[in-house]
DNA sequence: GCAGCCGAGTGCTAAATTAGCACCATGAAG
DNA sequence: CTTCATGGTGCTAATTTAGCACTCGGCTGC
């Protein structure tokens, strides 16, 4: 991807440092953050304090900075301006009769972002931005999702580090080749049209990730099932993507 | 407010395209955006660039700028960073019951955005990113919010037209003193603790507003109610607040 | 109490970036 | 066909930013 004739790196900065802050549970100063992003402290500093000019940041007693009131704003616009979540409620809440997680999201670097994830029990707008963010190459939705790249994208996201995502958790080195690299597996999710992955922490805890056509994002259900319930479930889960492509 | 030593005006406009680019319905291009807000068309041109680089807006068939896939990820990061919608939604349905419409929302510029807007008989979750701006003064939300501001502020935002919000419908003038001025109404509003507005549409549609201390957020109920009715809402509305304030 | 350390914030000027004109190509309207 | 509008870019002057060096304030260890 090239980036346009006169990139404005104040802005694509600015962003980063915007999402950062976002994305970081507790407040941060700008020396931290530029750590994080790779910055000049003194960059971050101006750029944070152009965020709090206008509201999108707040200083909290001991300086830090912690996203501001008009954050909720642009959170409001975003999702009113790609109508994703406002069309995906709805039929993803069709799915809660399976008794497993639901989950929505998009890929956000190398990682996965969710938009929605909701477990059995819960009222259903409680799914609403509480994950925080998961590697993509051992989530379902990130599979799915890498599945509709082109494989030197995947390459090349892999192989920059500086694309590693800054606030998510140091990543461990991902095999990209050989027999269980990410990208066979990526082969067979692009054949069979769908991911089935099984988290790491529990053998028998698995997710099913199908990505949507029309809007880089994927969905999927997550928890305990047996092989035979796969075909089942993945019926259930493009009935409902396609109900989300409209 | 003070600007910040060396405040980063990419930034500022970059922004001011992202906000403007996700609250424009259709796609639109750079001569027209730059109409809107103010600005060089080169330079909206590379500013919108710019975010389609990072996938922040995107762009259709015609070259128009649409917003992109990232704009997800953003609306997924600020709710999560401000945790106000995730704690509000529970505490918001649990007024359901008054067959009313239920709303929160945030001031932008001198326009109401609604995080939540709920109309009595549909599901919770339809309430997200759906309603579009409406004029801060003629709202309950919005007098509720004003009211927390200072009289000074206030006038300052209506004096500046340039402060009118740019994709918004153009606005009537504001009459600000007077026996029926904004500030009287306001002022009654602070007196009394909350707000109480006629919508113009239709005589008997009211709306009772009560701003969230802690987040520059209001909440409210909006629908036909009588006089006498009015603090028996109220308190049922200010238990919501005193919930969602945590 | 004091030194020592770390962080936020800023003045300054060199260095880098952007502004915006002029221009091209394309498509729609008349 | 002409006209008008649009998206897009090359170019250089003019503006903005970079980042060092510094101040100030808070905290820690002693």
């Amino acid at each position: 991807m090239k980036p346009a004739a006169q990139p404005n790196q104040s802005l694509i900065d600015g962003l980063a440092c915007l999402q950062a802050l976002a994305s970081h549970a507790q407040p941060i100063g700008s020396r931290e953050l530029g750590r994080m992003l790779g910055l000049e402290p003194t960059r971050v500093n101006r750029l944070l304090k152009t965020l709090a000019f206008v509201g999108l940041a707040q200083q909290n007693d001991q300086r830090k900075y912690l996203p501001g009131p008009a954050i909720h704003v642009l959170a409001a616009q975003s999702m009113r301006g790609s109508g994703l979540i406002r069309r995906a409620l709805g039929p993803l809440e069709s799915l809660f009769d399976l008794d497993l997680q639901v989950a929505m999201g998009v890929l956000w670097e190398d990682q996965v972002c969710y938009l929605y994830h909701h477990s059995p029990g819960e009222s259903a707008s409680q799914g609403l931005g509480r994950e925080p963010l998961y590697p993509a190459a051992s989530s379902g939705l990130g599979q799915a999702l890498l599945a509709t790249w082109p494989e030197e994208s995947i390459r090349e996201l892999y192989a920059d580090a500086s694309r590693r995502h800054p606030v998510a958790p140091p990543r461990e080195p991902v095999a990209l080749d050989g027999e269980a690299g990410l990208l066979t597996q990526l082969a067979q999710v692009r054949e069979q049209g769908f991911a089935l992955t099984w988290t790491l922490e529990s053998g028998d805890f698995r997710t099913l990730g199908v990505a949507l056509k029309n809007d880089q994002a994927a969905i999927g259900v997550a928890g305990k099932f047996s092989d035979r319930e796969v075909s089942g479930l993945r019926r259930r889960v493009e009935e409902v993507a396609a109900l989300i492509e409209g």
